[in-house]
DNA sequence: ATGTGAG
DNA sequence: ACTCACATA
């Protein structure tokens, strides 16, 4: 999974607009911090990208809503040159692929790395140079900035997610744990490894409850196994880290564990497992039909719905079940 | 309390 | 879209 979003994509008569406008939405946010430019031209983006005929001319896109002017010349000069001086520019500018470069460190977001840039940080060796600029999660991004821009196979995470639950079983049988992300999509590789767990002794009602043990113990276990070598963020639900698999030539992996309340586990792996399309679509249709959706419950009327298993989900809000390899 | 970043 | 964790102030 990259850190950019690349969101209009299949059937998409006006694709290529939708492509320069997403990059010019990008430059917008991580190089000029301007976020109204950057929504701007997502939203004229979104607005291509649900349109369903071939747009042939600047006049005809600025009658649809968010397409003004400017953009309006950007179509036509694209429809008659086939690109965009613009663009083409900013594809030259220097200061601007340093930042799209540190970007993909992960911990570092625009902010950082414009900070970086101005202080003429502008490479991987320049930020090893300088580390005393970054903080913890950065400079785990930074040590295995080749590691984690590599996919995960399949088999891998079928091994680890095998090591995971022999271990946590030992240390107390009743957690259970399932493995979402694209890897349960069925995916042949995948970006990081998605670990949703949970317990009978934790649930979302006895709210005060301190139950943030039962991860710490989780990742104890982990780390006393050397499969969790570096911990990126611990909280009480949430945790991220790298793992290494000594088998696999010893790259390092991101895997993210997270604790969910017994009561929400269902919605917590329907979530999870996405696609993120997916879910907006299914999101969707739960809203159509009076129900709201989200990672923690789904409610009717205000009401939450007591759910004991992901196709009660389906059920009620009256959606077609999908397995999770068909939720591409 | 606020900004940042991740997912 | 929304929430969580962390680092500052």
């Amino acid at each position: 999974m990259s850190k950019r979003k690349t969101p209009s994509s299949e059937n998409n008569t006006n694709y290529d607009f939708c492509e320069f406008l997403i990059e010019l939405a990008n430059y917008e946010r991580n190089v000029n911090r301007n976020i109204y430019k950057y929504n701007a031209y997502r939203n004229a983006a979104n607005t291509l990208a649900a349109y369903p005929t071939r747009i042939k001319s600047g006049e005809e896109a600025q009658k649809l809503k968010g397409i003004g002017a400017k953009i309006a010349k950007k179509i036509d000069e694209f429809l008659q040159t086939g690109k965009l001086q613009k663009l083409e520019k900013i594809r030259e500018d220097d200061d601007s692929t340093a930042i799209n470069l540190l970007t993909r460190v992960s911990g570092i977001g625009p902010a950082k790395a414009k900070e970086l840039v101005d202080a003429n940080i502008k490479s991987i060796e320049d930020l090893k140079k300088n580390k005393g600029k970054l903080n913890h999660h950065q400079l785990i991004g930074l040590k295995y900035f080749e590691d984690f821009e590599k996919k995960i196979p399949r088999e891998e995470i079928k091994r680890i997610e095998d090591f995971i639950k022999t271990e946590i079983d030992e240390l107390d049988s009743e957690y259970k744990i399932t493995v979402c992300g694209s890897y349960r999509r069925g995916k042949a590789e995948s970006g990081d490894i998605d670990v949703l767990i949970t317990h009978p002794s934790y649930n979302s009602k006895d709210g005060s409850k301190k139950k943030s043990h039962l991860l710490k113990n989780v990742v104890e276990v982990l780390k006393s196994k050397k499969l969790i070598t570096e911990t990126i963020s611990l909280g009480d639900v949430k945790f991220m880290k790298t793992c290494k698999n000594h088998s696999e030539g010893c790259v390092a992996r991101r895997l993210d564990i997270r604790l969910i309340p017994q009561d929400q586990y269902y919605l917590g792996i329907l979530y999870f497992t996405g696609s993120d399309l997916f879910n907006k679509n299914m999101r969707a249709h739960a809203l159509e039909h009076g129900f709201t959706l989200n990672e923690y419950t789904l409610r009717v009327a205000g009401e939450p719905v007591k759910i004991t298993s992901e196709e009660d989900i389906f059920d009620y809000i009256g959606y077609p079940y999908k397995q999770p390899s068909e939720r591409n």
